[in-house]
DNA sequence: AATGATACAGACCGGTCGGTATAGTTGCAA
DNA sequence: TTGCAACTATACCGACCGGTCTGTATCATT
């Protein structure tokens, strides 16, 4: 059994460093918001590095599930699957706390080109994407491949100009924009 | 005639902030960069912060003026001039220094809902839409605002996901979604 | 009663942060 | 030649950074 501690430090930092960004939350803010002390931190996570490459784990995985589920709650068939992507993402743009994909946020943040959770950013981007390219291929578009792209690029437009601006209806725009892509690789129309 | 060594600190500055975050790059990198000392820099600027702001707003001048004579350089006619758009945008991608938009980056690591050089990321955002919306106009689109913001949004999320990976043909990707949205708001095919 | 794991308490390290103070140097104009 | 402004040089400030240190309290197992 893990311990229980572990996983409220990490939740902790989670929070803070989503809601502050990475290198603007300190460890002893961590430490502090948990209700801990340094050495418990830097014993289950040897340093903070490590602490942010099991965030950004851990974020991935609750958002991979967030979207299959929501998915799943919404729709069957492979089109309408299409477009309920755009509304789980429409969801989670409208919810208290959002401040932006954790991982676009975390790349922004990481200077060098080679830093460790830049990779774990870019692998969940990718990742992403090709489930994306299964939808489209369920779908029987002409270009899977391509329209998952185009759809990816609207999702992630519309995230970065919630954030700039909340409640501007960026996604919803998309979702419209989505709609029509999609019709046309599938029927031609 | 302003002093040139004013220009300098702030060429430099916007350099460093634009590779390595605003955050991640300090007072005396940018000193030691620029050849010059710190009382020199607060002579000129008063704060960080306000060296922040200078380079946020000349970078807005700067990239105004690439897009409005890059648009100017390719086409004359209204539809063609909303693709330009791409265009400008793809080469700018293909840049060797391209470390995604710098407003997006800013946004990103200020914290703060109030923070100033958010404000000011905000505001290019928000006019780089009201310029399209008037091309949109122009091309006698049935829908301008919600073509223009459709549009924003995959120029937006072209450059994060170039950001994500270099070379990903992303912006040509846009283009080809961007036509099928013009097309369709147009002619309604 | 002794042991070992878990966690807490808090001082401490070298280094960097944004920003300031004081003093010295240059070059140009009256 | 004097004077003044632009600029340099450098030491310094308190605060914070990530990370380590010694030591102690608790508690279940043996």
């Amino acid at each position: 059994m893990s311990s229980n501690l572990k996983e409220r430090i990490l939740q902790t930092a989670s929070e803070l460093f989503y809601r502050q960004g990475i290198r603007a939350t300190g460890v002893d803010a961590i430490v502090k918001a948990a209700g801990t002390t340094k050495m418990s931190l830097y014993h289950y996570f040897p340093s903070k590095n490590d602490l942010v490459l099991a965030h950004l784990q851990k974020t991935a995985e609750i958002m991979r599930e967030k979207i299959v589920d929501g998915i799943a709650a919404r729709a069957s068939e492979p089109k309408a699957r299409l477009l309920a992507v755009f509304d789980v993402f429409g969801e989670l743009l409208a919810s208290d706390g959002f401040r932006g994909c954790p991982f676009i946020n975390a790349a922004t943040e990481s200077a060098a080109e080679d830093e460790p959770f830049r990779l774990a950013s870019v692998d969940f981007y990718l990742q992403f994407r090709r489930r994306l390219t299964d939808l489209a291929e369920e779908a029987e578009a002409r270009q899977p491949e391509l329209l998952a792209r185009q759809l990816s690029l609207l999702i992630s437009g519309a995230i970065v100009a919630e954030q700039m601006q909340r409640n501007s209806g960026a996604m919803r725009a998309a979702r419209d924009a989505a709609e029509i892509l999609i019709n046309r690789s599938l029927d031609g129309v």
